[in-house]
Parts: C-alpha cells; sequence; structure tokens
DNA sequence: GACAAAAATTACTGATCTGTACACATTCAA
DNA sequence: TTGAATGTGTACAGATCAGTAATTTTTGTC
C-alpha cells in the first residue's frame, strides 16, 4: 500500500517521457503534469537517471506482457503465434498513443553502450529475441536462432518505418515477409 | 568561397551531433568543439532548429551518395545489388564511428510527426525507398513497392538491432532474409 | 485524539540552455 | 585608402536544468 504514491509517479512518468523524450523532459515539468511534488520524486529516485530506470522496467514489463498475451489470444500453434507477432504489432500502430518503441528512443538519446540506461534498452531486446527464438524452436524451425533474428529485424524495421512513413503499413509488409521467411525456415 | 566557414560548421557540427545526440549538445559545447564564434554560428543559422537541419541535410546527402556508390561497387546486376545493400550495411556496422541511423535518433528526439526536423527524417527514408523500389522493378520483382519496403524493414531493424546487440551480426542475419525474400519476389 | 510517516510547499543553489549586444579584428575588392 | 562583409571575444539576458533544505500539511494507524 505504501508504495501507492511512487508507482503512480513512474506510470504518469511513462506517459510524459514516451510522448515527450528524456532530455526534453524536465523534473518541473514532470512536477507540474503529474501532480507530484519534487521532494517526493527525488525520496523515490536518488536522480532522474534513476527515475527513467525505473520507468523503462515498467514499460518492459508493460509491453512484453500486452505482446506475449495477445499473441496468445491471436494464435494456438507456435507457427501461427509467430505470424501473429505482426497482427498485434499493426494492432499497436494503430493505437491513438502509439509512439514507437520507448528502448530504441531511449538507446538513441542515452549512446552510451556502457550507460545503464542503454544497457537496460538492450536487455529489452534480449528477452524478446529469447521469446522468439523459444516460439522458433516450438514450431521446429531448421535454425531457430537464426528465425527469430530475422523476425526481431523484422519488428524492428517496422516499428521504426511505422514512425517515419505515414503512407504505407509496414506491420502488413513484414507479416508478408514473415510468412515467407517462417516457412522457408520449417520446410523440410 | 565565402561559404567555407559555414560548411565547416555544418561538417563538424553533424559530427558532434551524430556522437552526442540533439538535445544534449548545447551550443557552447559546438563553440567549443568547433572552434567557430558562437556569433559567426547565429550569423549562418537563426535557430539551432536550422542548423540541426542543415546538419540533416548534410548526412541525407553523404549516406545516400556512399550507399548507392558502394552497392554499384560490389555488384552489377539489379538482384546482385539488393543483396549488396546488407553487405554495405555490414561495413557501415563495423566502423568504428558507426553510431547507428541518425534520422531514426532525430525522429526520437523530435517526435511531432509535423517538426521540421521529423518531416526531413521521413523524407530520408523516403527517399531511400524510392532507390529500393527501381532496383527490384530493375529486378524483375513480381511486386516492386512490396519488395522494397520488406528489405527497407530489414535494414532498418538490422541498424537498430547493431546498436542494441552486441553479440550477433545483424547485416548478416538481414541479408540472409533479403535473399529469401528476392528469391521468391522473383521466381515465376 | 495522538503519533509518525509521507507528501506538499516554497525557496533556493549553481550550472547550463538558447539567443543577443557590442566592440574589435581580419579579409578582400574597388 | 576606403568600406563592406565576415569573422572573433566577451559579456550578458532570461529561462530552464537537476537537485537540496527547511518547514508545514496531509494521511494512515493505533
Amino acid at each position: 500500500m505504501r508504495q501507492t504514491k511512487r508507482d503512480e509517479l513512474v506510470r504518469k512518468a511513462l506517459d510524459i517521457f514516451y510522448r515527450n523524450g528524456f532530455h526534453a523532459t524536465g523534473m518541473d515539468m514532470l512536477v507540474a503534469e503529474t501532480g507530484i511534488s519534487k521532494t517526493s520524486m527525488y525520496k523515490h529516485f536518488r536522480t532522474k537517471e534513476d527515475l527513467i530506470l525505473a520507468v523503462l522496467r515498467l514499460r518492459d514489463e508493460n509491453f512484453r506482457n500486452w505482446l506475449y498475451r495477445r499473441v496468445d489470444e491471436l494464435a494456438d500453434t507456435p507457427r501461427g503465434q509467430l505470424l501473429a507477432l505482426f497482427d498485434a504489432l499493426g494492432e499497436w500502430f494503430g493505437k491513438r498513443e502509439f509512439r514507437g518503441c520507448m528502448f530504441i528512443k531511449a538507446s538513441a538519446e542515452f549512446q552510451d553502450r556502457d550507460h545503464p540506461i542503454h544497457v537496460q534498452a538492450a536487455e529489452h531486446k534480449r528477452l524478446l529475441l529469447d521469446h522468439f527464438t523459444r516460439l522458433a524452436e516450438k514450431a521446429g524451425a531448421k535454425d531457430a536462432t537464426a528465425l527469430a533474428c530475422q523476425l526481431l529485424l523484422l519488428k524492428e524495421g517496422a516499428i521504426v518505418t511505422a514512425v517515419l512513413s505515414q503512407n504505407c503499413d509496414p506491420a502488413r509488409d513484414a507479416g508478408l515477409a514473415a510468412r515467407v521467411l517462417i516457412d522457408q525456415m520449417l520446410a523440410v
């Protein structure tokens, strides 16, 4: 119960950082938009960086939970789930609040590979890749690791393209490409 | 000839913004690292945003010229050139100064779709897509537009992955995937 | 109602941000 | 030699940055 305020802060900060970027969002803006005092913020987090790391942890949890659950709802077989990844992506791109991948943006603003924020963004991608790999194994792919890598490339590319191009449907293109790659990897 | 100083500024600012990010790079840092006075900077560019736009124009020119020329050197046939795209990407990823795609990073820091910097980043991607589409047409793809979109997804995904994952070879994965997609699109 | 933890308020520090003002130096051409 | 264009150096404005200190208010629990 006593964690409530902290959770509220992280939840609201997530929205603001996601919409506005990390460097462009000052602590004073967080105070104004969350209604939480700066003293409280600095009681829960020693620095802005610590807050950002907490935000990214929440984002990772939210996003992967959502994606895995949605894929599970959309298909039963491992092969079907690999394909459903891109249907789920399409749903995400269509949401009003879609603003691209928070981890790509984090790595763009904190470029140093050793920076904790960059490291955490990389960890998110690794967890996704692991999940894709397990799905590819269950589907019986000849080279599950390679297939998972390729599907991850399509996913990341689709996200970037969804942000930067209006008049196209990257989730559909990625899904069509994925089907070809999957069929080729499952063929005997 | 009197454009020299302005060009020098844009060239040096490109390096600094690319390494350090846009918001994280202040005009005072540009003064310190370029040796060009702030007064001169603001004589050539009314605002920091104008300077960034000029930097992105130069980057677009440099990058596309390099990529197109490199692909031309690596292969003769249109199909070979589509594949060579990913060999060229691999060379780029291996360079010491590689820091990801400047336009992805620009769109991450200036998220508003109407923002001039975001618009210019989108234009860069559109020009690349056009080039890919022409190559796919020359190669005789059944659906040149679709193939070009898919290859662009692989390219963007590979760049993002090259930034965020150390222990893998996204250019190779993308190249292998591209071969499958191209073969499927060129098959009768 | 009493008590203690948590949060808010307010004001502040020192640094940095974009952008400007002004005086002075350099270059080049007529 | 004059004069205009282009450059530099320095100082500054006004806002905002991350982060802190001291005090008061709110809140939940016994």
